[in-house]
DNA sequence: AAGATTAGTTGTACGCATGTAAGTATTTCC
DNA sequence: GGAAATACTTACATGCGTACAACTAATCTT
């Protein structure tokens, strides 16, 4: 392994630190909403927009009678609802009620909230990285 | 939200989705070791040195009748052992095996490989990145 | 030495994630 | 118009993660 790749896997190894133990919010906000994380990802893709069961499946990447399941427990919440699509009457929308909306952004709010390391990082050193994680992610 | 907050939470959502989305390979290696990923967790980090059922329930923030559970799994597998901690005759120490040595490596060798954009970026902007993660970390 | 504490195990229970099979309603394809 | 494909649902099975209660063995406290 040369120093290039040295340097990259103890970033790599940071950044999981960082995004999987240091800052996990997952349980926090499963606790905060009373559901699975999964429920709670499913939830705020239909509050960014309706879809279908079939889109959802493929979002979420789980099969189509796990994403059912999954709808039910939430509509049972009273935080989705189903509705007629009008472009094909097979499938069905599913769109965020407003206390769907409510439950979402709560989740966003806390999963969102960059942690205070972030915070207090130099604006320079900020600037930096906003420049290197956009392009790691183009 | 000021400027300052705004590009942390930009920053702060590109690095969720490097780690949790992009290049998450949890399932990867849970599918090429043939266990949980929990499991697998569990291993690495008695590979990285013996630890007591207590220790590994504390580091895995689980409880002693589970820390019980995986530790029968893995030995079950051929990958752990219990032996007697001379310290205290209570507890058990759980050390890795050959076999269990060469599965965390492969484990590790999956989960630690850098992502390819990580590889691909100019020497500086790796080294900035480099020394801002540590700073994060700090 | 007796009682309290600690380490580990066993059993039991429940929710969640995942997969498979089978069925209905609707649409698409020929 | 009939066959095939698609969207969704229902039912069932299994493994995993989490929690709690009860138990044994060893150690610590006083």
């Amino acid at each position: 392994m040369d120093d290039r790749t040295g340097t990259a896997t103890e970033v790599w190894h940071g950044l999981r630190a960082l995004v999987l133990e240091r800052h996990d919010r997952r349980k926090q906000v499963s606790e905060a909403l009373g559901m699975s994380f999964n429920r709670i990802k499913a939830l705020r893709r239909i509050a960014a927009q309706p879809h279908t069961l079939r889109s959802l499946a493929e979002y979420m990447v789980i099969d189509a009678p796990y994403a059912t399941l999954i709808v039910d427990d939430l509509a049972k919440r009273g935080l989705v609802e189903r509705t007629a699509n009008p472009a094909d009457r097979r499938s069905k929308l599913v769109h965020i009620t407003p206390r769907g909306k409510a439950a979402a952004d709560e989740a966003n709010r806390i999963l969102d909230t960059p942690p205070e390391p972030l915070l207090a990082l130099p604006p320079e050193d900020l600037a930096a990285l906003d420049r290197i994680v956009n392009r790691l992610l183009d």
